[in-house]
DNA sequence: TTGAAAGCGCTAACAC
DNA sequence: GTGTTAGCGCTTTCAA
C-alpha cells in the first residue's frame, strides 16, 4: 500500500531507474525529465524506503550508540547531553541512532547489542566505559568504532576526548591565582584516564608553580564519583587536613557532595572552604553558592563523535583519529580570594 | 562479506528456505535437520539481517520516539527516564527506538521525522506536547501512535497517562491532614491537561473537605513550569497572600524554584512555609530540605507506552486504549505539621 | 519434510 | 539520456 518508486515511475511515465537517478541528484538525467519526476515526487510526497535502500546499498544508515545505563541514569545528566549532541548531528546527516544501554549486571549473551549481528548499524559510538566483550564483538564484525569521553588505553582507536589535563591545569591555576596553596584533590579511581588527566593537570601545575605537592591532600580512595562519595571525600579532607583552604574535585557531582558535607559541618563555601569542580553539570548553577567549575561542552562531544563516525564511514580505508575537545573555566561563586599569603 | 542465510544453507546442506523456517522456529522442519541447521547457526554465529527481513516483511521493527528537545533537555530529566523506560522495553521485545527530537523553532519541512516517510518505523510514541503537524503526518502515513504524558484532548488516541487528578488529591489531602488550610497552588498554563488534572485534584479536595477554595491562592500566570517560574510564583504568593502556610506546586521544578525564593527571603522550609511538589524528580532528594512530592513512575510510563505500542502492532485492527499510571506520595521533609488549627 | 522460485523496494551495471 | 534487468538477504507460497 505505501508509496513506492514504481508509483512515481508510472505517474511520471519513466522507468524506476530514472526515478532512482533523479532522487540521487544524478546529472545524467535531462533537466526536463528531472523536473517532471521531481514534480511527481513532490505531489505524491515520495521518499525512497530506507530499508530497501539499505538492503541494496548494504548500509543501514544507522549508527549504534552504546553506553551503560548507569551512566545514562546518573543524577547529573552528563551523558544525556552527549547522546543528544550525537542525535542532533545524526539528523543533520540523515543518519539514525540506535541506542543500546548496558545494565550494570552485564551478561554477554543477553546484553550484546543485537544491531551488531543483525547488520543494522554501519558503525558504533561508545560513550564512557563499557565491557570489553562489546568492543571485541564490534571489532569482529568489522564495524568502525568511535569512543567518546573514554578510550581504551591499549590499541589504536578513534576517539573524541575531553582535554582533561588542560582542565586540571586551569582549575589549579585558578585556585593558585586566588591565593590558595593547600589545595586538596578529591576523585575516584585514578586508573580512569579522565580522572588521571585531571589529577596530572593539578599535580604538574602545583609543581610548576613551585607549590609543594602534598600527597596527603589527595583523596582518591572512593570507587565512584558521585555526590555521596564527594561527601565522604570532603569528610576525609576536613577531618585530617584542616589546613586545606580549597578543594579541586575531579567532577561536579563530587563537588556538590563535598559542598553538602561542608555545609553540614556548619561551615560555608567559599568563606571557610573554596571549591572548584569539573564538567559544568546542569546542577552547578543551582548549588549554593553556584559552583565554579571547568566547563565541558557535552553536546559538542556528541556532535564531534558523530562527525568523526561519518567521516570514517566516507573514506573506505580504515583509519583512526583522535579529537581533543577544549574546556574552559566558568567562574561562579565557590572560590574565595585568600588575602593571607 | 557478512554472513548470510546462504552461507548457513550451504554449510548445513539445506535450502535457504529451510534455514529461514528453522530461524522462525517453524514446526514443519524435522528435528534432525533442525538440529543440524541450529548447530551451523550457532557455530557461524548467524543472525538474519534485520534490513532484509524488514523489506520482505514490510515491518522495520523500529519504533519512532518523538519529543521536543526542550523537554529532553529540561534541567529535571523527567523525559529522559521515560525514554529510557521505552528503550529497556524495546530491547526486551527486540525492537529498536529511533529517537527524534524537535527543536523549539519547529519548521514543518526541516523537522518532520524522516523515519515516517521513509517507512523506517512501524509506529511512533509521542512524549509530551509536540506540534500538530507531526501528529497529522504520522496519521497520514497510517502509523499507530501512542502518546505518553500528554494526549491531545480531541480525538481517539492510545495513551499512557499519569493519574494527575489523584496525585493532586493526595498532595492536597496530605497538606490538609497536616493542619494546613490556606494552601496556595502554583503552576503554569492551566490549559495543559496535566496541570489541569493536578489543579482539579487540589480544588475538589479542598471543596470536599469543606475548606474554602480561594482563587487568590492560585498562581498560574507563568507560561512555563521551570525553577525560574517557580521562583516568581513563590514571590507572588508571599508578597500578596501572607496568610498562606503551604504551597502545592504543580511540579518539582517549580517547587525547587519556590524553595529558593523562600530561602532568599530569609525564611525556612518547612518551618515558615510548607511545600509539596509533583513528579519526584531526581533533584527532589537533594534539596534542602528534601522535597515531599508525588512520585511519578517515569521509567514505567515509557515501558507501558512501548508495551501498548507492541500490543497495537500485534492486532491488525485499529484500536485505542488508555493506560492510567498510578502515583504515590513520597513523604520527605518539606511539610510541617501545623499545631494551630 | 524440504526445495525452487518469486518478490519485497531499491540501485547500478549495462544496453540502447 | 533513458530503460532493462539482475540482485541485495530474506520470507513464503507452491510443488515435489
Amino acid at each position: 500500500m505505501p508509496l513506492t518508486i514504481k508509483d512515481v515511475a508510472k505517474k511520471a511515465k519513466v522507468s524506476t531507474a530514472t526515478v532512482s537517478l533523479v532522487m540521487q541528484k544524478n546529472k545524467r538525467i535531462s533537466p526536463v525529465t528531472q523536473q517532471r519526476v521531481l514534480r511527481v515526487v513532490e505531489k505524491l510526497n515520495y521518499r525512497p524506503s530506507r530499508i530497501a535502500r539499505g538492503l541494496v546499498l548494504q548500509r543501514s544508515h544507522n549508527i549504534g550508540f552504546v553506553l551503560s545505563d548507569d551512566h545514562f541514569l546518573r543524577t547529573e545528566p552528563f551523558y544525556t547531553h552527549i547522546f543528544l549532541g550525537s542525535e542532533f548531528e545524526a539528523r543533520d546527516q540523515e543518519y539514525y541512532i540506535l541506542l543500546h544501554t548496558i545494565p550494570r549486571n552485564f551478561d554477554k549473551c543477553k546484553h550484546t547489542p543485537l544491531f551488531i549481528q543483525e547488520h543494522n548499524v554501519d558503525g558504533v559510538i561508545i560513550a564512557g566505559k563499557v565491557p570489553q566483550e562489546i568492543i571485541s564483538c564490534i571489532e569482529q564484525n568489522n564495524l568502525p568504532i568511535v569512543f567518546v569521553d573514554y578510550c581504551p588505553p591499549k590499541g589504536e582507536y578513534s576517539a573524541v576526548l575531553i582535554d582533561n589535563f588542560k582542565g586540571g591545569m586551569e582549575a589549579t591555576n585558578y585556585l593558585l591565582d586566588h591565593g590558595h596553596q593547600k589545595i586538596a584533590f578529591i576523585g575516584g579511581d585514578l586508573q580512569h584516564p579522565s580522572i588521571q588527566g585531571r589529577f596530572q593537570g593539578y599535580k604538574q601545575t602545583m609543581e610548576q608553580k613551585g607549590v609543594t605537592f602534598n600527597p596527603k591532600y589527595v583523596i582518591t580512595s572512593e570507587a565512584d564519583t558521585t555526590r555521596e562519595t564527594g561527601y565522604h571525600a570532603a569528610r576525609s579532607v576536613l577531618s585530617h587536613q584542616s589546613q586545606v583552604t580549597a578543594i579541586f574535585s575531579c567532577n561536579d557531582a563530587m563537588a556538590i557532595g563535598a559542598m553538602q558535607y561542608i555545609r553540614d559541618q556548619g561551615l560555608r563555601v567559599p568563606q571557610d572552604m573554596s571549591i572548584i569542580g569539573f564538567d559544568d553539570v546542569d546542577a552547578a548553577v543551582y548549588t549554593n553558592p553556584p559552583l565554579t567549575t571547568i566547563h565541558v561542552p557535552k553536546e559538542e562531544l556528541g556532535i564531534e563523535a558523530m562527525r568523526l563516525m561519518v567521516e570514517l564511514l566516507k573514506k573506505r580505508i580504515k583509519s583512526t583519529k583522535k579529537v581533543l575537545v577544549p574546556v574552559e573555566i566558568i567562574k561562579r561563586e565557590s572560590v574565595k580570594t585568600l588575602k593571607i599569603k
